[in-house]
DNA sequence: ACCAAGAATCTACCGTTAGTAAATTCATCC
DNA sequence: GGATGAATTTACTAACGGTAGATTCTTGGT
């Protein structure tokens, strides 16, 4: 008898449904381990907005190294639907990454709003940037190195991408209209993002200073450099 | 019959080894595929220095996403032997990213000590960093992100604590006797490397300057900041 | 000489995880 | 009311890091 399939006879009643109880339906959602098929009802299960939420959640209590079953289950859902809504895990770290630049710049804009002064401007930057790292801590980690490693370099430099280039447009504006020579604006853009991410990891693996103590370093570095002579 | 383990009688001749060319030996040295067992001789087969050495000629030639299996052919050997000598993935990484640090500080006090000037030598130390990042772009990514992902802060600071330790030393010592405040150092210490970092990153990406332009454009960031006011 | 203990090596395996194919169920349109 | 297609789950594959255990050789004691 070569191996039935097992399923039933067309137009018989469903099966009783066993095990409902599923206990790794996490947080939130109850989860009811569907049987498999087209779910009853006019809706998907689950828009990207939706999964991209829980995804956060995922990461941020199971860290960053989060697999994506357990995202897929943090939302749940199955694999399967959050590799066709979202993509893979680098298109994950992606979009992810976005909306992580989105709250950084939302809270630096806030804050810089209130001043004109340049360098009080860079710092309520680089204050925006801790603080958002710090709020979201495991979030952070799985935009800066969650990937899978098929593009290195391409996934330490995504949350920097997101966030140089308008910077880098921004200085070369700036030190255009100040006559001096704006071709360094790349450079900085990343070499500015590259002091803060390593500053800020490293804050968060050693827990040495306070958040304000680090934000006064980083800015008076970035602003005045190792020669250090502060503009007024 | 249950499944025999092919073994010959004790003392009877040793069977002709079968398939004695695994073409799969790769560069230098020519792999002959040997029967399992201790080998002849009194030497171990491969010590922790050529060990080393094959892994960087693996990585240099596969990229740094090579498989800890490429590494031990690469070097004539077989995984636990590369386990048993060097550790795990992790333990390769630090130990390359020594080998790597250790290179950049030759470069760098080599050119150092050619000048007393501050900032020329901040720039001799950029310089050193970019041309050995130049020479060995693959070992320079397997260092910076070619971990497992087991303990992702302590992979991504790798090398920059190898290298951000010292540097912060001799960066509080010289605040110090400048009479300024010295608990900046180890921030601005990593703030640098990460800047470095990111800023090498992003050129070997785009391609986009020659490497003395970037060398400029590091420099002139990191000695007078974005404030910028150059001094002599 | 011989045998036991131990060292060095390889084969073959395990566990995990990203990603996918195929089976299953429901909605909709003719 | 049946065919077509859409949405979902189950169950699988492939690849890789890491390890256990089998295999072979050396060494030292008797």
């Amino acid at each position: 008898m070569p191996k039935a399939p097992i399923s039933r006879a067309k137009g018989s009643p469903p099966a009783v449904p066993q095990a409902l109880a599923t206990d790794r339906a996490s947080e939130s959602a109850t989860r009811v381990s569907r049987r498999p098929g087209r779910p009853t009802g006019r809706k998907v299960l689950a828009d990207r907005q939706q999964l991209l939420a829980a995804a956060e959640r995922a990461i941020r209590s199971a860290g960053p190294d989060v697999t994506m079953e357990a995202i897929a289950a943090a939302a749940t859902v199955t694999k399967p639907i959050l590799y066709r809504t979202v993509g893979d895990r680098d298109a994950l770290v992606s979009a992810l990454a976005e909306i992580f630049v989105d709250r950084i710049n939302e809270a630096a804009t806030a804050a810089a709003a209130r001043t004109r002064l340049p360098r009080t401007r860079l710092r309520s930057l680089v204050s925006a940037y801790i603080s958002v790292v710090d709020a979201n801590r495991n979030l952070y980690l799985f935009v800066t190195a969650g990937g899978t490693g098929l593009d290195r370099v391409s996934q330490v430099l995504l949350l920097a991408d997101r966030s140089a280039l308008p910077l880098a447009r921004q200085l070369a504006a700036q030190r255009t209209a100040a006559g001096r020579d704006p071709a360094v604006a790349m450079s900085w853009a990343f070499g500015f993002i590259g002091a803060l991410h390593f500053a800020t990891l490293a804050w968060l693996r050693d827990e040495q200073l306070s958040a304000e103590q680090l934000v006064e370093h980083i800015t008076e570095l970035l602003w005045c450099g190792f020669g250090g002579n502060p503009t007024p």
